[in-house]
DNA sequence: CTGAAAGCGCTTACAG
DNA sequence: CTGAAAGCGCTTACAG
């Protein structure tokens, strides 16, 4: 299966050289006289050879790729995942401040599941969006000595230093605070179940911030059908008193959620407010269009990667703008 | 730089076997007798041991990583690219279906410019969107042996048997068609300078179809500031018989033009019908919202990794739903 | 400035 | 069923 190139050993012989010059004159270790490098060249060309970055990669201990984990694309259908505008804007923002660096950014499934390619080894450092509680991924990163970048904290593990801050306190504090402002009196948060930072830290915050009888809180699978979003809707309605705003963070079932609503005669925003916690186009085509938090995954997926980047090379000095954590897109659902 | 890790030599040495039984029990080649196994998972468990996928690798010949080469990827500041709806979504796909078989997607800079890090040769085969004419790292890669597969022909090179048709033709045919349906008598073309498929593509069939007196071909460079669009605007409208219908393929460039004509007096779609090549966020969400082919970044993803994963292993069967292609998201642009 | 040689961590005939 | 040994293509002290 494997294209046969001509190899290092080729190139020295047809230049009449050690493969020591062929490698000094590639790598620019070494000194090399310029008439042999220029031997060394046509020869290289005249055969079609590239240095294999693989052998190259296993002696020197450097690949030049970056790992990407993407925790929710392990075992989700692609439409699914690909609906989501989150992932593919943070991997492309990544990809492309790794490859100002010459990284290559790969993108592996989550080496901690069963049976997982072990192809998750071959990069030099890896990044992991979102970690979970208590996460065996790390664990494993860090028994095999591989450099790791996390966005978002494992909710377990709050003070590693690898960690790019999601600010979802601040972020929850905004929503929250956009929402009374609208009007609303008694909110209720639709959180997911998966044990990560973005769906814990709000809770606890959300917990912190509201009134112990206003506090109504409603877990939906993430990756449940969109329709759970409506069931959340009709028990929300079914409370002896009914909230008056709601803070759902997923977009799917945010629009399922206002789908219901509105489809029960509930007026959006008039009866009841609505944020959703991650922006995605669908929200912005409904009717009433839905309020949502701009997450900024690019700006995060640049800040993770020139983290990654700098704990490998710590001469890098990348300087990237870090995100403008909270900001929200007012849309027709909180009146905007 | 590189964890130090433990290798196989310290699992048969705490194991008390040799390196070969080792081998043997994690690559479920050889037979080795189920206590042996056992004694040696268990040592491996004890150590940390992951087997080291690039020493595999080089000797396998076998990494199982697919590269992806997304051609305007290189120089292009980032908030361009991520603006563009196409290529997350193709990647994220190609991502996805790749990961189901077992390989790793990795972005990788086009390994035919200049001083590119030679990463891009670490992988087993290529994906290449969009090739150019006479495409040099094509060139390249058939030189090195490399396995590759294009999304979109080299326009020079039609009848490459690697080639993902992308229907250049039957989506030109499919946008006249509807452009005319809509009232539009003569049509313009703006189009980009990128030598690509998609591009010469599109002016050789418009010229086909449309009375050399009726032809009207702008190019602007794909990366040029988006006010480009509205010059090209202004340029048809000062035609001495401006045209009734545009067909502009890039989204920036059409919203541009679109907003020149607004700005001016014309009425979109009753003077002028516009049809954008390209589908993205921010057609849906102008006034007036813009007509645009879907290009099936998703599908297009999905069956270029599913021929690559059959070209590298020709016994895996993927079966793929292929794009379909030309479908018209009809907006308000052409009276939809 | 150049080269012979060891070794990165694994796989794979081959012999026992 | 198990092991000793060669070798994948490169890099890097080290000696000349």
């Amino acid at each position: 299966m494997r294209r046969q190139r001509s190899t290092i050993r080729d190139v020295a012989r047809r230049a009449g050289v050690s493969v020591t010059t062929v490698s000094h004159t590639f790598s620019g270790n070494g000194v090399v006289n310029p008439a042999t490098q220029a031997r060394v060249r046509a020869a290289a060309t005249a055969l079609g050879y590239h240095p294999d970055v693989v052998a190259s990669g296993l002696r020197r201990s450097r690949l030049g790729v970056i790992g990407l984990v993407l925790r929710p694309a392990v075992g989700v259908e692609p439409q699914h995942i690909q609906d989501v505008d989150y992932f593919p804007r943070f991997a492309g923002a990544a990809a492309l401040t790794s490859l100002g660096q010459g990284y290559a950014l790969m993108l592996v499934a989550d080496p901690a599941v069963p049976h997982a390619p072990t192809t998750a080894w071959a990069c030099d450092g890896i990044i992991v969006t979102d970690p979970v509680d208590r996460d065996p991924l790390i664990a494993a990163l860090r028994a095999g000595g591989m450099p790791y970048t996390l966005v978002g904290a494992d909710p377990a593990d709050p003070d590693d230093p690898h960690v790019i801050d999601i600010a979802t306190a601040l972020i929850t504090d905004r929503v929250l605070d956009h929402l009374a402002a609208s009007g609303a009196t008694r909110i209720a948060l639709v959180v997911g179940t998966d044990a990560i930072e973005w769906n814990e830290a709000t809770v606890r915050r959300y917990r912190e911030r509201t009134p112990p009888a206003a506090q109504h809180v409603r877990h939906v699978p993430e990756r449940s059908e969109h329709e759970e979003g409506a069931v959340a809707a009709d028990e929300l309605l079914a409370l002896p008193e009914p909230p008056d705003g709601v803070y759902c963070l997923t977009s799917d079932h945010a629009r399922a959620l206002v789908d219901r609503l509105v489809e029960r005669g509930v007026r959006v925003p008039e009866d009841v407010r609505v944020v959703c916690g991650s922006d995605a186009d669908s929200l912005r085509s409904v009717a009433p269009a839905i309020t949502a938090v701009d997450l900024q995954p690019q700006a995060l997926g640049r800040q993770a990667a020139a983290a990654l980047l700098t704990q490998l090379e710590p001469d890098l000095a990348l300087a990237v703008p870090p995100p403008e954590h909270g900001a929200l897109i007012v849309r027709t659902s909180t009146g905007g």
